[in-house]
DNA sequence: TCTCGTAAATGAATGGCATTCATTTAGTGG
DNA sequence: CCACTAAATGAATGCCATTCATTTACGAGA
């Protein structure tokens, strides 16, 4: 474990190449540059800038560094957003399994899943992808879950298919969360979409503060109505 | 129905046809830079050389045309994007509404959609923030399903939150097809989940050739029953 | 104590990208 | 025939990820 937290401010890299009296600034600082610095790095800068912010160079600027000086630990950019990725999964919370009802552990892992990736959404191509080999942290929360699933006296062959079907529900759930509440505002074609315009108004009246958080909760509960049904089948 | 099957395709497409003397003057041709031969031009190279080939640059090349030119038609390349997926919701199976059961209607519409866009994933962010205003064909189609929701005794307010659901797990489910085969391997980490390990074991075991359309169905099996429920609440 | 191998950092390319802009072109309506 | 305007041009601009030859500094072995 070579990462101390931060201890990052004492270094200022850079130095001229010459100038060979005052040696101490350029040498490899303990772990700033290790998988969990750069982890670190890489978070705190889509908290402030977003991920259009997150760029090699500024990657590599918040860790006082030269931008090519990161490939010598990550093979691409790619590799940054895949740390960011196996981070965020272990904030899933997983608790309920073993210690609630099948259903109420779902609907906590689902909330909780949701809510994390709709702050990251554009994880979620890289996520929907991602051989589960090179994050372990999510391995580890596909363990936890699974482990809950078959205890649930679910048939062995079933559980990842139901799994997939819950995660892609909520990768989907993520990006409504991220919409513009105009989403469905027919314009000028309002009279030719009569129904279509009359359900959003009848929704819309309701006053619903977050409607992405009725359609995930009609979904889910269908999902676990529905799926909690294979059990011992 | 608005939903005509295909756009406009009146215009003859950019085919590169005017290699004569013609090189200098733009003059205008007509057509081949309005909408629809855009968004035809943009389909071809989609589909020839996927989304990493779609640049302003190649698609302008493909209509024989400068890049800048692209922008006295489109304010961005997010308009190209709006363009294709506007031209793909009209492929969308929305036939059964009116026709069939509301289940089987549901079913067929989901299905295709997800299918269509199971070979356009990169759209999928730029759906889930579209407003309909701007793309016909997509308002079209939420027309018809909205209609076909309302005739099979939905209540009107819950409309849109059940289209939502739906949408959103057809969105992830794309994605899922797209996934390797590999992506549960769990390699070197085999042991320390043996849960998952076994549930992916014994589902790879049934030797489905598509393992994404199991998860598929079942998922949207429970949606469908679950959400039917709602009808005349 | 010296020397050398190596891991890690440097900065200067490279090539690709979307987008902008001043300018030019060619049809059209008066 | 002229003026207006829509549309095309190509040469920037600025940003980006990634590569590479070179340099630096530490530590292991002599």
């Amino acid at each position: 474990m070579p990462a101390s937290p931060a201890a990052p401010g004492s270094t200022a890299l850079g130095e001229p190449r010459s100038d060979a009296g005052r040696r101490r600034a350029g040498r490899p600082v303990g772990g700033v540059l290790d998988k969990a610095g750069i982890t670190a790095a890489a978070l705190k800068l889509i908290e402030k800038k977003g991920y259009d912010g997150l760029t090699m160079a500024a990657l590599a600027r918040s860790l006082n560094v030269a931008p090519s000086a990161l490939y010598n630990h990550m093979e691409s950019k790619r590799d940054v957003l895949l740390l960011v990725e196996d981070h965020l999964a272990a904030l899933v919370d997983v608790s309920a399994f073993g210690a609630e009802p099948w259903e109420e552990a779902v609907r906590k892992w689902a909330w909780s899943y949701r809510d994390v990736f709709s702050r990251h959404t554009p994880l979620i191509p890289v996520i929907a992808v991602l051989p589960v080999t090179d994050a372990p942290q999510t391995l580890a929360m596909y363990e936890t879950v699974s482990a809950g699933f078959r205890d649930a006296g679910f048939p062995e062959e079933r559980i990842v298919s139901s799994i997939v079907a819950l995660e892609s529900f909520i990768f989907g759930s993520a990006y409504d969360v991220t919409a513009p509440a105009d989403i469905f505002d027919s314009g000028s074609m309002a009279e030719a979409t009569p129904s279509f315009t009359g359900a959003v108004r009848s929704l819309a009246a309701q006053g619903h503060e977050r409607p992405a958080d009725v359609a995930f909760s009609l979904g889910l509960e269908a999902l676990i109505a529905g799926l909690g049904a294979l059990r011992g089948a």
